[in-house]
DNA sequence: GTCTATAAACCGATAGAC
DNA sequence: GTCTATCGGTTTATAGAC
């Protein structure tokens, strides 16, 4: 196989990935025209298809799932150390991430509204909330694990039921940074870490 | 001034306005065309921009701003009698609301995602958030005045500390309820009390 | 005020040369 | 693989009769 031209190939891809994330991040996925990515890239209609064929979807699809899943790494990455991180430092955790990695949240609302309508973006983010889910599961089981005053029942059930409520906080995040004028996301997450058990 | 030819004007608004709402929680807002809302009011164009010359822009931001007006009515009804609800039951009360008024909640979804590129539709939805703001931290205050324990520093301290918090909660209900198969209503509001002080 | 008909603009995607 | 040029399908909004 020819290492060369698939190195290219995948630069070029990351190249015209990284055109759409911008173009969306400005105008929203629904207002972005292909004419909006073709500008970003410098790139032209036929170089653009020959990459993604599916067009604006698929390009939609592909930087979120990346975005997604990143938020993800982290997370194992920090819940693996010897002291598990609690709650609210999980909390965080991903928030901050998503913070430092320059991700505007509001690219997040307009990949939820979308969902909303688009049930092949539906799938996508079900998949990639799926595996974040699973690595919030696991960090919280790891605390309850040392922490089993706040877990009566178990790890295992203290984890579960403490998750929707997680990850309600973290959406909350997102719509407030991207809505609120003069969003405070400190005191938020002061507070927020000061309900949840620590 | 004619007084039937006023509330006739007013009645034709009532009903554009209703089947819109109808016409974007099928579609949801980018999508649903204006020949969608004609079918669905069974008027034509030319009776629609008599009322409402702004378009569909027009149409949504009215349709938003009543409903988001609504929950905060219930709220201060709720709020007001002798025994002052908890922040849990605050949540309770308005997100009941949202869902006894059979709104979907994604129709919010999309107007937050909106709200990040349309200035016009930012601008009603600060306003609007403004007024419910308010009223949840009005209740929030008269529950801290009579559990003094949680409120170390005053009423109003620990109301406008916990706001964002219960906001947040309340958008994450609405992302999850939208996005979540089998998402659990009476899960998550039971988890979101537990953590809440009462 | 309301209807029918239509204009003007735009968009996503394709075709074909290089 | 990439470029230029363009087609077919929609959409919003207006014009003009009634």
């Amino acid at each position: 196989m020819p290492k060369v031209s698939d190195a290219h190939r995948r630069a070029r891809r990351e190249e015209i990935l990284a055109a759409a994330l911008r173009a969306f991040t400005a105008k929203g996925y629904q207002r972005t025209s292909m004419a909006d990515v073709l500008a970003e890239s410098g790139l032209s209609t036929g170089a653009i298809y020959a990459h993604f064929a599916g067009g604006k979807r698929e390009l939609f699809v592909a930087v979120a799932r990346t975005t997604l899943l990143r938020r993800n790494e982290e997370l194992v990455a920090a819940s693996s150390g010897v002291e598990p991180p609690s709650p609210g430092e999980i909390l965080r955790i991903v928030l901050g991430g998503v913070l430092r990695d320059g991700i505007e949240p509001r690219i997040l609302l307009q990949l939820w509204s979308e969902a909303t309508i688009e049930p092949e973006i539906l799938e996508m983010v079900h998949e990639a909330i799926g595996v974040v889910r699973t690595s919030f599961r696991a960090a919280l089981e790891r605390w309850f694990v040392q922490h089993p005053e706040y877990a009566p029942d178990g790890p295992e059930a203290a984890a579960e039921r403490i998750l929707p409520v997680l990850l309600g906080l973290g959406q909350g995040f997102m719509v407030q940074h991207s809505l609120f004028d003069g969003f405070d996301a400190e005191a938020y997450l002061d507070a927020a870490t000061a309900v949840l058990p620590s």
